[in-house]
DNA sequence: ACAGAACCGATCTCTCGC
DNA sequence: TCAAGCGAGAGATCGGTT
């Protein structure tokens, strides 16, 4: 990392060089992580520039590539078009959510090993608290250089670890020290590495916030460190401002979850291959995607007062309808019968052709604390749906026909 | 009575991150 | 020319109440 030049470096595979008792928190961020169970399972794609990739109707980004296709430019989000352009004979291959869903398991299954303390951020990173761990397998330094060698060894994979007190300077010394590395920063050192990075490195400043900062003549971290707290606020707002200022200067008091955080809305989205005006195309679309919603609700347990549709069309502008009933649900038919109408709406008072659905169900509490729907004045005319839903969840369940599902739907759609 | 302020929930957009 | 599919949170706006 060519910030760092000029520096003693702290990066050390040999924990002891390095004060690491105060480094705690460890953030795991798995190398390249879909495009290395790839090559894991396909050992002739090592060593080639490789990338996973969406939709070969055109229409796809990049979500994952080796290292071997990074050097050439290729990024995730990246359009996969873009990616071939610059990476001409690149090997592509198609998305299996399945196969890093269970990668990711195993790979969770190494953390919970040395703590309870496991928080996960996605399938392919997590923070770990190892305050506690430290008696039983040794210090954060030696613990974080072990983790690496069980995922390389027993898993065939490779994660790079960042240590700090904090969890932003963590997962901060692990984008430092990719791919394949390890970086711990102890708290004397943290302003150091902190200070000349850009703007960019502090979390949550995307695109536009930087733009914002940049117009007050400010390009690195140190810079806002320096900034007048009230200016910051006035700028960003009260909130973005405030949170930035405190990680310009390595203040973060968030704890590591011992468990994620429940969820608040759960939602399905699709872009379409081709964009569509049609309304039988976009309403059988949305009937799978509040299907798709509300059958996950049922799986965790979970029901959502809000339904809300995400429309965008073929110019890219977007934008989301949203609808709060009485009683949360988790019924497909409820969920569908209120993007139906939002959609219809929406699109009577016209717009273009649809290149986006989207259908997500907001405002979610656990099924435990629904009082039992259809008390007086509950305005559901048909309560033997969810009932109905269920058994049809369980067929599914046992005899995987996702076939089953969509017809017994279909049938009575037009119905509410 | 009424105008206005203060508040509040719902809705929608914007921004961000993986 | 391109631009997924999730998810979270802040803030602006609007209508309805006190």
């Amino acid at each position: 990392m060519s910030h760092q030049t000029g520096t003693p470096r702290q990066v050390s595979e040999d924990p002891s060089a390095v004060d690491d008792a105060d480094c705690t928190i460890l953030h795991v961020d798995m190398d390249a992580f879909f495009a290395m169970v790839e090559v894991r399972r396909r050992p002739e794609l090592r060593g080639v520039p490789m990338m996973v990739a969406g939709a070969g109707d055109g229409r796809g980004v990049v979500l994952s590539a080796t290292y071997e296709a990074r050097v050439s430019g290729v990024r995730s989000a990246m359009p996969t078009s873009a990616a071939v352009r610059l990476c001409p004979g690149i090997v592509v291959v198609p998305p299996d959510q399945h196969a890093y869903a269970e990668a990711s398991r195993e790979v969770m299954q190494v953390f919970a090993d040395v703590t309870p303390f496991v928080e996960p951020l996605s399938v392919d990173e997590a923070f770990l608290d190892v305050a506690g761990a430290r008696r039983r397998y040794g210090r954060p330094g030696f613990i974080a250089a072990t983790l690496r060698e069980r995922i390389k060894t027993e898993l065939g994979l490779t994660a790079t670890v960042g240590g700090a007190s904090t969890k932003f300077v963590a997962k901060l010394a692990s984008s430092l020290a990719k791919p394949d590395g390890l970086l711990l920063v102890p708290p004397s050192r943290v302003l150091e590495v902190l200070h000349p990075l850009p703007l960019r490195a502090l979390w949550g400043v995307g695109p536009k916030t930087a733009a914002r900062l940049a117009s007050m003549g400010l390009s690195t971290v140190g810079e806002v460190a320096a900034m007048d707290l009230s200016a910051l606020t006035g700028l960003l707002g009260k909130a973005t401002g405030a949170r930035l200022h405190e990680l310009a200067w390595g203040r973060d008091d968030r704890r590591v979850a011992d468990s994620a955080a429940a969820e608040s809305s759960i939602g399905a989205e699709t872009t379409f291959a081709v964009d569509s005006a049609d309304p039988k195309v976009l309403g059988r679309e949305l009937l799978e995607l509040a299907d798709k919603t509300a059958r996950r609700a049922r799986m965790s347990g979970v029901r959502g007062r809000t339904v809300s549709i995400k429309v965008r069309y073929e110019d890219f502008t977007t934008v989301t309808r949203s609808v709060t009933m009485p009683t949360p649900t988790d019924s497909s038919h409820a969920v569908y019968g209120r993007a139906h109408e939002l959609l219809s709406k929406l699109r009577a008072s016209g717009g273009g052709r649809v290149r986006l659905l989207g259908v997500r169900l907001e405002g979610l509490v656990a099924g435990t604390e629904v009082v039992e729907q259809l008390e007086l004045g509950a305005q559901d005319p048909q309560p033997g749906w969810r009932e109905a839903e269920i058994a049809v969840d369980r067929a599914v369940a046992r005899f995987g026909a996702s076939a089953i599902r969509p017809a017994a739907l279909v049938e009575r759609r037009e119905r509410s």
